[in-house]
DNA sequence: GCTTGCGGTATTTTT
DNA sequence: TACCGCAAGC
């Protein structure tokens, strides 16, 4: 019983009450920062070293590669080895081994493609165009949306169109069914289909979800209160009559309903689970007391919820810091000020500025280049959703599956070959008269091919035989760069242009990629299925640089200061047209999960005029903002004569307002630049004054100035549209021009 | 088939 | 304001 005690000795009450639960449905309400992953990892533990389960009998699904993977190591260095013939990892992984083993049960062709939102789009854009439906009435984006939703809540196209009220919800119906013709003779499935296609393959294969539910005895679900319906009737289909099952989560962290997530499904999982145990972890690990009350009256206002206490182990600490910027610029200034002085007790790593939208981060990303500090943006473009990436995949996949349409349609075209919009009519019509997909109609060279387009059509035939005869064989790195060399994928980005640098080196981190999963045995199309269902939060996470994220990604992280940003009404509580009283409530977990990031301090800032698209916005301070007791607030704005909380009453036009500039001059008091040695000209990394430089964000612009040597090198630049900047080499991007 | 310029459009984004 | 996608020209 060691091993029990061990690990039971590190726990607290409540958490040992979850850990130890034995049978039957169980819900862990576990409160941020409360120790939710701790619990589950532990209860694996528990309920192997008990002798309850054997390895193979755990299913743990969980929403993200990311925290899949953190789950597994935790639970193996917990029990010394891995959880053989258990499954660790996503739903939508677990969706797809699923539908991959059982392809022919659940009517789906061999080698299924995975489509990703790229690819839908495009679908959905052929679909409208072939049925005249004109963009101004639906976009292929908004088309995308509402069909995933519809997915999510599991209706197919005949519910949805029972349903439909309107011309307008017919539409969707009837591009859904379109669509779902479309993705089939592509022998393609999307993201929502994986999942879908695992409910019914459960549903009509009573043989099959009957041994499943004996062979995974256990099933353990994370972040419960994100899942979708389809989720939440999968993990119902899998526990069978009796089902041990343990979820974890909080729905004041539901962040994701408009990716179809229902809260409802851990607010009413008693009433699902009649049987069910509940436990509250209720003691929070992470914040201090101030920010932990504040996050609390935030959230409290919210009636979807089970009104729950959180008490703080850490104790008290610093209060709540508020501040009123004058515009977005100032907020920024204000925050690096505040990190240029947290620096000395906390490392950058531990830092991270939270906004509510990705256009919020440029600022803030000018001010930490302007002073030299290191940052990372989370997000951004994708390393998988990368042009070159993408071509490079569709090579990949079509040697796996040379029937991919999709991959077909994409791969032709790059790069280039001379096969236009006359010579892939002449394949789409031939395909469609004999019947056969479409790089079918490729390698049968049909004769209305001109004589170029016919020799280029063949010559890609060539290609992709010579380089599936290679992947029958050779390893997945080696036949991804083979594939870059002979295809000439690489050979487009040739220049020495900061594009075609930064194109290059993603090709090699593919190559890379490709390498590493051949280490773990996968073969070429098991690499293929792990790119599909990667994102970038499986590549990110380096160096020790403050994060500038979006609330949504700093989900499940914490930090040891927080900048929560942009707290205005109507940024915050984010508002467009048709945005109901439900999203508010929404809005204001986001704010609470923002807030609860935090261990020791936490910022709250907003900004009365801001620049948002191009168009000036005069912010009234965000409701949430309003909530947080003023007895656990600092206000660094009152020092500056403004008041936040009274000043700013809504002024739904801005009559006699100061202008920004007002605010600004009033704001920004003589600032410091140029501090560092100064050295004469030639310098080891070869800058000097008068050299043409580019950077990302500044532009073009030649160096006045450099200072120091090594890691201190400073430049001072003067970029054509910026102005005069100094910068630190090692951390901006600058490129010789 | 590739480049250039214009206009429309703008959240969040675990897979 | 900034980007992306599309349509017209080379």
């Amino acid at each position: 019983m060691n091993r029990l005690e061990a690990l039971l000795a590190e726990l607290d009450d409540d958490q040992k009450l979850a850990v130890m639960h034995g049978e039957g449905p169980l819900l862990v309400v576990a409160g941020a920062g409360s120790g939710k992953t701790r619990v589950l990892t532990y209860r694996i533990a528990a309920l192997l070293a008990r002798g309850l389960a054997q390895p193979h009998e755990i299913l743990a699904v969980t929403f993200t590669n990311k925290a899949a993977r953190e789950m597994a190591e935790r639970v193996e260095s917990l029990v010394g080895g891995s959880l053989r013939g258990g499954f660790v990892g996503t739903f939508h992984r677990f969706a797809l081994k699923l539908l991959r083993n059982h392809a022919r049960e659940a009517e789906l062709p061999e080698r299924f493609a995975i489509a990703d939102e790229d690819e839908q789009r495009q679908i959905l854009d052929r679909v409208m165009k072939r049925l005249e439906i004109p963009s101004t009435r639906l976009t292929p984006r908004a088309a995308r949306s509402r069909i995933s939703a519809a997915k999510n809540a599991l209706l197919g196209p005949k519910e949805l169109e029972s349903r439909a009220r309107g011309d307008a919800e017919r539409l969707v119906a009837e591009l859904y069914a379109a669509y779902q013709d479309e993705l089939r003779s592509a022998a393609a499935v999307d993201f929502d289909d994986m999942l879908l296609g695992a409910v019914s393959l459960l549903e009509h294969h009573d043989a099959l979800r009957k041994s499943l539910v004996s062979r995974f005895r256990w099933l353990l679900v994370d972040e419960y209160q994100d899942t979708n319906l389809a989720q939440a009737r999968l993990v119902r289909l899998l526990g069978g009559k009796t089902p041990n099952l343990t979820a974890v989560g909080d729905e004041d962290q539901s962040i994701y309903r408009w990716r179809g997530a229902e809260v409802e499904n851990i607010l009413h999982f008693e009433a699902a689970y009649p049987t069910a145990h509940v436990v509250t972890l209720g003691r929070n690990y992470r914040s201090a007391e101030p920010i932990l009350r504040a996050a609390a009256a935030v959230i409290e206002r919210n009636s979807r919820r089970r009104p729950k206490k959180l008490s703080s182990e850490v104790g008290s600490g610093a209060p709540v810091t508020v501040y009123l910027a004058a515009d977005e610029a100032d907020e920024a200034r204000f925050v690096a000020d505040e990190i240029g002085r947290l620096r000395g007790s906390v490392s950058p790593g531990e830092i991270a500025v939270l906004f509510r939208v990705n256009a919020q981060s440029r600022p803030f990303e000018a001010e930490m280049v302007r002073r030299a500090l290191p940052y990372v943006v989370v997000g951004g473009t994708r390393f998988w959703e990368r042009k070159e990436v993408r071509d490079a995949l569709a090579y990949l996949r079509l040697l796996v599956a040379p029937d991919d349409v999709l991959a077909f349609r994409r791969a032709i075209h790059v790069p280039a070959r001379g096969i236009g919009q006359v010579a892939m009519e002449h394949l789409e019509r031939a395909a469609a008269t004999w019947g056969v997909p479409v790089p079918e109609a490729a390698r049968r060279l049909p004769v209305e091919l001109s004589p170029r387009a016919r020799l280029a059509v063949g010559e890609f035939n060539t290609l992709l035989g010579e380089l599936r005869a290679l992947a029958a064989d050779a390893p997945a790195a080696e036949v991804v760069r083979r594939l870059l060399d002979r295809s000439g994928l690489a050979a487009q980005y040739g220049s020495e242009d900061e594009d075609d640098r930064a194109r290059r080196a993603n090709l090699d981190q593919l190559v890379a990629a490709a390498a590493e999963a051949t280490e773990r045995d996968l073969d070429l199309s098991g690499f293929l299925d792990e790119v599909a269902l990667l994102t970038d939060a499986d590549v990110r996470r380096e160096g020790d640089a403050v994060q500038l994220s979006t609330l949504h990604a700093a989900k499940g992280l914490e930090f040891a200061a927080v900048f929560l940003v942009g707290m205005e009404d109507g940024l915050l509580p984010l508002r467009r047209e048709g945005n109901g009283e439900a999203d508010e409530e929404e809005e204001r977990r986001l704010a609470y999960v923002g807030m609860t990031r935090a261990q020791r301090r936490l910022f709250l800032t907003f900004a009365r005029v801001r620049r948002v698209n191009g168009q000036l916005l005069s912010g009234r301070p965000s409701p949430f903002l309003l909530d947080v007791p003023r007895e656990l607030v600092d206000d660094r704005t009152a020092a500056a004569g403004r008041d936040p909380f009274r000043s700013h009453a809504p002024q739904p036009h801005r009559h006699g307002a100061r202008s920004p500039a007002d605010f600004r001059e009033e704001h920004s008091g003589p600032r410091s630049t140029d501090h560092g040695p100064r050295s004469s000209s030639r310098h080891p990394d070869g800058w000097r004054p008068g050299l043409k430089i580019r950077h990302a964000t500044f532009g073009s612009g030649v160096i006045l100035q450099v200072q120091g040597t090594g890691a201190q090198t400073r430049l001072v630049i003067f970029f054509d549209r910026a102005g005069r900047k100094t910068l630190i080499p090692s951390l901006a991007k600058l490129e010789r021009a």
